[in-house]
DNA sequence: TCTGGGGTCCTAGGACCC
DNA sequence: TCTGGGGTCCTAGGACCC
């Protein structure tokens, strides 16, 4: 008998956490919008009763947002990446160990806990989350983590869960497979539901029931294993060790479309700085290093051009002014005058924990360069993003973001706490 | 006309996730 | 005019080796 996975998942994330600091935005339908305040990527149920999808674009949602009133607000990370400490914090009394899935997911084992009533604990363990953060949630529990991802969508769609369904009974797991669509399940996307439909597999108990073997010829290892987890047999463990990061990217739209190299720059170097600053967070270094860059593609009759380029760093480093320097050569290369970008980002890989990385014979004493990367990151900590700059990310900068319907920093800077009047 | 048989390593690209 | 950002995993195929 395997032991119990249970996946609390909060219901519209971003919404809620706004919710959580401004009560005029409770029972209203209200979005919160991507990067650049470019699409929709968090409705309220509200927001999704008038049809509103995720990943509408907000120029279209004009009208609607105007009609009905609906509140907008640009997304505000650091609120978010806040309020999921809390709701973390909220459970540990409730689970032996668990998984950060997500920003708003958390896998729970449940094991040593299976003499209880599960179900009562789970709506405890809402409870306290409720209580400490009014974010809510809904849980579901299940044998394996693509039942229990399965079953809390069956607890947010049917209101008879009341927020919690238990699928470890074959009965109601019949009941709730035999009407789920195979293109909602967790790692099949629509490329692997197209395939599936042509077999004529459409729910999730056809799947369970197709031959594993099968499965692999039709999505390779990836479906074979998730038709083993559909079949009640873990595929999946629950992670309680964070694994080390393989990659990382600072990539960003801009405001207003760029033409001109020095523009560019000034974006890359900005990018290369933030990527810098989230290796020394981590106390990692990279060794590859890629730029890339790419006009609008939602409008194939305008000009096409998508320049990408890398570069190897030896030695090894994390070091701002050492990404800039790289930045510069890898987008020199990939450089064509006379088209309007919209996008750029640097890339990150061969990540290694700085304490292994390899030495080089000419590396020489790299101290004083790390002391001046600290104090960067620390001025940029206290007084905020860009008040130490380099020369190369410029002071225009006309790429910047949009980020019009902010919300304030509620809960990470002082000078944003929410004040009460009695 | 014939044109080895394995290995390994790396990269690009597809598919998927939130 | 205006369409996000940041990840993971897997496979195929090329380069290279003996």
């Amino acid at each position: 008998m395997t032991s119990p996975i249970a996946l609390i998942d909060c219901n519209n994330y971003y919404v809620s956490c706004e919710r959580a600091f401004d009560s005029s935005l409770v029972g209203v339908p209200v979005i919160v919008l991507s990067n650049n305040d470019g699409c929709a990527i968090a409705r309220s149920a509200e927001a999704k009763a008038l049809g509103i999808k995720m990943g509408d674009p907000a120029h279209h949602l004009r009208d609607l947002i105007r009609q009905h009133g609906i509140k907008v607000r640009s997304s505000n990370y650091t609120l978010y990446g806040d309020m999921q400490r809390r709701v973390v914090a909220a459970c540990l009394a409730f689970v032996r160990d668990f998984e950060i899935y997500s920003i708003d997911e958390i896998f729970l084992d449940f094991a040593g806990f299976e003499e209880r009533d599960l179900v009562a604990h789970a709506h405890a363990l809402r409870q306290r989350v409720w209580r400490w953060t009014t974010i809510p949630t809904c849980v579901g529990i299940a044998p394996t983590k693509t039942l229990a991802k399965l079953a809390n969508a069956a607890a947010k769609r049917r209101p008879e869960f009341g927020g919690v369904a238990d699928l470890r009974d074959a009965g109601v797991r019949e009941v709730v497979l035999s009407t789920f669509p195979t293109d909602d399940i967790w790692g099949v996307g629509g490329a692997t539901a197209r395939k599936l439909a042509d077999l004529g597999i459409t729910t999730a108990a056809a799947l369970r029931d197709m031959p594993l073997k099968q499965a692999r010829g039709v999505g390779t290892v990836v479906l074979e294993r998730l038709v083993a987890e559909l079949q009640g047999i873990p595929a999946d463990a629950v992670e309680t060790v964070e694994p080390t990061r393989k990659g990382m990217a600072v990539t960003r739209s801009f405001g207003t479309p760029l033409h001109d190299f020095d523009g560019m720059m000034g974006a890359l170097s900005q990018y290369a700085m933030r990527a810098g600053e989230k290796l020394r967070q981590h106390g990692l270094v990279a060794g590859r290093f890629t730029v890339f860059f790419h006009t609008n593609r939602h409008k194939p009759d305008r000009p096409q051009y998508a320049g990408s380029r890398s570069t190897s760093l030896h030695p090894m480093t994390s070091d701002s002014l050492e990404l800039i320097a790289a930045a510069r050569r890898c987008a020199e290369r990939a450089w064509r005058d006379g088209y309007a970008y919209t996008k750029a980002g640097v890339l990150l890989d061969d990540l290694l924990p700085a304490e292994q990385r390899p030495r080089t014979l000419f590396e020489g004493d790299t101290a004083p360069r790390s002391r001046l990367m600290a104090a960067i990151d620390e001025v940029n900590g206290r007084f905020g993003k860009f008040t130490a700059v380099t020369a190369s990310q410029g002071f225009r900068r006309q790429w910047r973001l949009r980020s019009d319907m902010r919300s304030p920093a509620w809960t990470t800077r002082l000078e944003e706490v929410p004040t009460v009047r009695a």
